[in-house]
Formats: structure tokens, sequence, C-alpha cells
DNA sequence: TTGAAAGCGCTAACAG
DNA sequence: CTGTTAGCGCTTTCAA
């Protein structure tokens, strides 16, 4: 590589020590009254000799790497796609990188992941966190590096996150389908921990309650994650006529795109045979015959808000966490119609 | 945040030199022959204390910082977020982090992008370059900063790449097309000045030729990157009945979607009324009525490939450029049929 | 078998 | 106004 250029060869070609070399291309050079005459010689040879400042010396000089560790739970999720795009847009807008890492819902990338990234000395986290990282993220508070979830949290861990109003969600797409006349509004979703999960289950179960209805095991289709087989198989069991489902709900973008596929399979006709309600955006939503309904996230605006709140505690801002709930858009179509 | 453990730290704590830390710490202790008691000190007391090498001050020193930089063309877009996984993945297995970009096809972003990238003085760069970036690639190939390129190349500049062979995979899709007996197969395809665009085409051209048809330029649809009315308004009109097109190669996966989007609106029946055949994959093609047909990239063997050549490099094993051109599945279903 | 010391590129006291 | 110097955490001669 030909010899990158430092402070020190600049220094030398005007004449001048490092320090003040430093000073001046750190626009502090006001404040220590350079002579105004040195100063614009340094400006011009670095520019001259393309100079370009070694972050990594920054950083182990300040301890800051001016870079934030991006941890999904998985990368080819087009759900954490676009947020990490969000994410990585708006960090480089306040001039920090993004070191990312997928951690594919597996505790032992996690922590692997973590572990990198601490040793890079990155300032923040910015975390989706996969099941059962909660004592992970206890070890960063404790370890005092500042951290901000998204998509997902803890109930019995206090720390800053942005998610969605996850039980406001169901409830409002529950609802919806029930004052269409449904009567059977089946529900899947993931077997798992999380926080977010629960809370969508809730949400479903209260609109049923409130509408007079009954919690009924049997409109529930609970399914492991990286299971396609028991999900094609706990699925088809939920669509038998004998069940009488009249609508779904489905919890997560996966799982939509998953259901519908069967159910186009076995030629069952939306909205007619069966109403559907999605979750997420997916480019998929919009090939399918019948125009589908489903609860929109905002995620550049999730993106947006965990950079926000991170940078403020970097800066030492916010001294304590900071909790966003956003809300979410309900876009029904044809596919929830009676 | 709680002191971080250095090297002198566990130095002090054993009553040794740092630079008998370090040795041992980094499985030196063999050639140098460092005190079997010593050493095993050093390692219980390392683990006790929970020590993490500083990254950073390891990477000023070595001018390696064991990090490569991937810079997609778009992040959101699914092909890219399975790349990036892929790649992720890989370079994780060597011991390489991943610092990662959207350019958004954008010249701006991806010149920023690489500045950023190489202040942090990442070993070498994953690019899947944006249109117009030649030059940018020039200046990287002068600085002796390795790169090996993905998804797409520039024909007039040597440098390592992985793509897969563009020309052949639309030669088969359309001849697939002509001998099921279309004889209008039109193609889809973005106005741009990249080379795998033009291979993709000639590959089209050629199979049109091959079997006795002319080239016709009232079979292409030529559009915008980002211009979704324009697509909509020539793609309709592709579509006109007095065009006689009786069959469409796609050649990306936005505008296979986008097109099947509108196919559906007007109610062209696949494969009856119009035969369809994609490029890349997409959840959403599974929700399509009629099985799509569509070209598959080797994805992870892409991203293998990319991370192995530019490892290759980095360690100044290969001398020269290896480009490295890969297979494409062709899934034929019924989409496609007469 | 071990340690002292230099130095990677940069910043920030401190001195002149 | 400008320069000297120490030191961030680590590796690596060189000397003991």
């Amino acid at each position: 590589m030909s010899k990158k250029i430092s402070l020190k060869d600049i220094a030398e070609a005007v004449g001048v020590s490092t320090a003040l070399v430093s000073y001046v291309l750190n626009d502090k050079d006001e404040q220590t009254r350079v002579n105004k005459d040195t100063a614009k010689r340094i400006r011009e040879m670095a520019k001259e000799m393309n100079y370009q400042p070694n972050q990594i010396a920054k950083s182990l000089k300040s301890g800051k790497s001016q870079a934030i560790g991006l941890l999904v739970a998985d990368i080819s999720n087009p759900f954490f796609g676009n947020l990490a795009r969000a994410i990585e847009d708006e960090a480089k807008k306040h001039g920090y990188s993004v070191l990312f890492g997928s951690s594919d819902e597996n505790l032992e990338n996690s922590q692997r992941l973590i572990d990198t990234f601490i040793n890079r000395q990155i300032d923040g986290f910015i975390i989706a966190p996969a099941e059962g990282t909660a004592s992970q993220l206890e070890y960063l508070k404790k370890a005092n590096i500042p951290f901000v979830l998204i998509d997902r949290y803890f109930k019995g861990l206090e720390t800053s996150y942005v998610v969605i109003d996850n039980f406001n969600a169901t409830y409002q797409a529950t609802q919806l389908l029930l004052n269409q006349g449904h009567t059977k509004v089946a529900y899947v979703c993931y077997k798992n921990q999380l926080q977010h999960t629960e809370d969508r289950y809730s949400g479903y179960l209260q609109a049923l309650l409130d509408h007079g209805n009954a919690e009924d095991s049997n409109l529930i289709c609970e399914v492991e994650f990286n299971n396609a087989a028991y999900f094609r198989e706990q699925f088809i069991e939920l669509l038998q006529p004998d069940r009488g489902v009249d609508a779904i709900l489905f919890s997560t973008n996966t799982l939509s795109i998953m259901g519908l596929k069967i159910i186009n399979e076995l030629n069952i006709t939306v909205p007619d045979d069966l109403a559907v309600f999605c979750f997420d955006e997916s480019e998929a939503y919009d090939l399918f015959y019948c125009p589908i309904s489903y609860v929109k996230q905002p995620l550049s605006m999730i993106g947006k808000e965990a950079v926000k709140i991170l940078l403020e505690q970097l800066r030492g801002k916010a001294s304590s966490e900071q909790k966003v709930m956003l809300d979410v858009e309900i876009v029904a179509r044809k596919s929830c119609q009676k």
C-alpha cells in the first residue's frame, strides 16, 4: 500500500510540530489562536498530500471509536434489512460508522458478536435481541456499555428501547376482523419467551374478550421457529373445516408468508373462504391475488429513534433509560373483509 | 464504563512484564520457550480478570484491523441482505469483522463510505459497485487496497470479482421460453451502464437470434431505476394486445416484483395469457397463484468465494486478480409454460 | 526464560 | 503563538 500520510509527514513538510497540525486540522485553531498564516499553510499541505486521519489512532487515544455495533436477529429477513438501512443512514449523518452482525436467533452467535464488537471498542450497541439473551444485556448494563434495544425488549430488564405498541397492533387488527363479522378468528404465532410475542398475543386475546368471545385454544396455531415442516402440519390442521376458522391473524412477516403460501396450495379463497390479516410489510403481499391487510411498522422511525437515543446516551445527555413505543399503522384491505 | 482490563493489569497482577503476557496470550510461548508455569499463571489470571484484548491497539500496532468493509448497492434489497449474511458468516469464521454500508446506488454515498472505511483501516473491501463508480475502484487499485467485486464488474477494469454468468442466465431462460413455443418474448430491464445489465441483454438477444428470431425493439422495456411511475407506464404499454407479447423475461428481482404486481392488476392470467420468467429468488414468488420460474443465483457461494479471494489477497497469496463466474440454476415452473 | 523500551498515529497538558 | 512530551494498549526487537 502506498505509504499513508500521517500527521508527522505533513508537520515535517510544513516545518511545524505535529501538535500544531493536529490543532489546525481539528479546527481548534480559533481557541488556541494559532497563527492564521501557519494554519493556512498546514491546511493546504494537508490537502495537497491528501491527508486522511487514522481513525484507529484517534480511537486508541480517545477511547471512542465513533462506531456503533448493530446486532440484528437475522439480516436476511427484509424487515431487519430495512431497519439496518435506516440505522446506517442515520448513523452516517452523525459521523458514526456501523459494524454489523446477525445473530441468526442464536445465543452463542449473539455473545460472540457482542464480544467482538466490544473488543473493537464500539461506542454503543443497537440490538434486536435474540431469545434468551437477557443475561448478555445484563452484562452490557453492568459494564456500562450503552445500548438501545429495537423491535424486542425484556420486561424485567431496565433498558432503553424502541419498539412498537404490539398489544395495540394485534388488538386493532383482531377487532377489525371481528367487526367485519368474522366469528372464529385464529391466531398464528411463534412459540417463544420474547415479550413482544406475548404482547401480541395479549392484544389478540383482549380483543376477543372485549368482543364477547372466549379464549379458544382451537384457534391458536403456535409453532417453533425454523421448523417449516411443523408449521405446515399445524397450519393445515388449523384450516380443517371442522375447526370453523373464518379469519386468521398472522403475528410476524415470516409466518404470514408461509401461511399465505399454504393457503394458496390448498386453494382456499381469500377473503371469501377465509379472511387474513398479516404482520409487517412485504413485497410478497403485493403478489397475492387479493390485496393483503397488514400491520405496518414505522421502520425508519424506529431506526432514527434508536440512533438518536443511543447518541444521547453516548454524549451523556440521557441520564436514564428511554423507552419509546411507536404506533403502528393498520392497513386494512380486501383480504380482511367478510 | 468499568475500567477495561489491559495487558498491563494482568502483568502487574501476575508480577511479570507486559511483553511476556503478550507472548503467552498470543500463543507464542512455545517458540519463545516461556516457562510453562508462568504461562499457566498468566493464562489463568487473564481468564479470571476476563481479559479482552483491545483490537484498536492491536490494529494501530499492526496496521491491520481484521475487518473488511462490505459495500452493497442497497441493503434493503433482500438479494443483498442474503448476500450480506453469507459474507458476514464466512468472515466471522476467519476472525474478521464486517463493517457495512449501503451506497443506495449513489455515487457520493459510495465515495464517502469508501473513505470512512479506509480511515478505519479496514483490511479490504467487498463491493457490489454502484453505476459509475469505476473511478473509485481505480483509486483503490492505485492505493493498493485489496478488494473483490460481487454481483457486478466493469469490463475495462482488471479486478477480482465473483459474479454469475449473466449471459448464460438470460440465454437459457430465453431459450426455454422459445422452446416452449412462445414467439414474442419480451425483455424487461434497467437502463444503465452496468456490465451485467449488458451481459444479460446479450444473452437474451443471442437466444432470440439463435432461434431464428430478429431483434425487436418493440419487445424491450427498458426503464430507469427508482422510477416506479415510469415503469408502470412503460410496462403497461408493453402489455398492450397489439404488441402481441406472449412471454416476458424480467432481468432483476425488483423488476420481477413490480411487473408481476401490474400483471395481477390487469388481470392477465399467467401462463395462459402470458408466460413469465423472473430473476433472483423472492419469497414473493411463492405467493403468486402460479408457480414462478426464475433464475436462481448461488448467493452463499458468491459470499463464500468473495471472502475467500479477499482473504487470499490479504495474506499475499494471490498475486493477481481472480475472476470467478458462477453458474446459475434455472428453475422452470408453471409460469413459463405454453 | 524474562524485561526494558521503542513506537504505531494521534491528542492534550504543559512549557516556552 | 508554537513546540515538547507523555501516553492510549499492544507487539517486538534487543539485551540481560
